[in-house]
DNA sequence: TAGATTGTTAATCGATTAACAATC
DNA sequence: TAGATTGTTAATCGATTAACAATC
């Protein structure tokens, strides 16, 4: 669904009122069963003999998507890439506003990025308790995530974005989305190879 | 199978020698058939009565996976998510070694990242044709990863890892692994409304 | 030889695609 | 009414799981 907000809102942006199933496959590159099957799970956004309505649509969507409200947002480990993501504007604007980085490092602890303080890893549970958080990342080394994420979990946080480069074991009723870019990385390799051999037998 | 490999890894650190697809699939959270049959498909790693050796599984993948051999990256676009990039050392270990970072930001140009020069733009033609550069990373902003990539292509490079925020239309002989982060936080967000339902539903 | 566990085939399941009737 | 295009059912395909013979 991610993948057709995105389309949608392109779409919008060139000023693109309406588009059937089947203009919409050939940007996209699936097929225009693909996208009516898709849609119609969640339910009837089109109308036969128009097509599809694109803001209405855009709308819909982000609404299954959770966007039309705001998630408070903490970043655990402020590290290059706790501090990158920290940056990021973009995600503000789709709601995900960030409250507080945390840390271990003294250095850090103290300072804003972007206007956000980096508290100590110890204010955890504190923020936790005076603030509603909606969502965790989880940006530090793979020694200390499994651990964090437990305590997490026991403050009453039900939502994790995980960078750290391993599979956390949580209760089913805690929401965990995945970003292990090193396998992302190995992927590409094995693909380059795969490429490589496919070329050759050309 | 990145996954696979991860794993075994840490099999490996625990110091276990063997292990059966049964073991292995209580671990990974797949079936002992998934695991059996996806080994196969690359080779017979494995011996009846036995089970599977670790260390020998652990390079075989790796090899599978073109870890046996160094990749000359670069990085283009030398902002936040960049820099985080060239910043994470662990690329390093596994054969990604950065040899240059790009951009257009006449601040960052000439300056040093972890001992890795930041070049500009203009400097990338001629970057290309006297190094030998296996895969570039895009962290563009969306308005200019297009064309970069474009570019890219035009030097001659065949693998691109995508963190900009768009589906990148090239020639297929050329690998693209994405790392769409503000799909995979919708992903997040639409999983938090689904899961909140079905507890609801409890 | 007996036990364990793979490699591999067959069965099941789910997801994708095709087709078309419903309807705007 | 005719044309367009969805919603939805049926057919196809591929991936996952189960089963078991092969073999260490």
């Amino acid at each position: 669904m991610p993948r057709y907000y995105r389309y949608l809102g392109e779409l919008m942006d060139e000023g693109v009122e309406r588009i059937s199933s089947n203009e919409l496959s050939v940007r996209m590159k699936v097929t225009a069963s693909q996208i009516r099957q898709d849609l119609n799970n969640f339910g009837g956004f089109g109308q036969q003999g128009y097509g599809y309505n694109v803001q209405y649509l855009y709308e819909e969507i982000g609404s299954i998507l959770g966007l039309d409200c705001q998630h408070n947002v903490i970043v655990v480990g402020a590290g290059n890439m706790g501090q990158a993501l920290a940056n990021y504007v973009k995600f503000e604007k789709r709601g995900f506003v960030i409250t507080g980085l945390f840390d271990i490092n003294p250095a850090l602890i103290g300072t804003m990025i972007r206007g956000i303080k980096i508290y100590s890893m110890d204010q955890l549970p504190e923020f936790v308790r005076n603030n509603r958080v909606d969502i965790a990342v989880l940006t530090l080394p793979k020694e200390r995530a499994e651990q964090a994420a437990e305590t997490l979990v026991r403050l009453g946080i039900h939502a994790i974005w995980n960078f750290a480069h391993l599979d956390l074991d949580l209760p089913e009723d805690v929401v965990v989305e995945n970003v292990h870019l090193s396998d992302s990385l190995m992927q590409l390799s094995y693909n380059i190879v795969k490429n490589r051999r496919e070329q050759q037998n050309k």
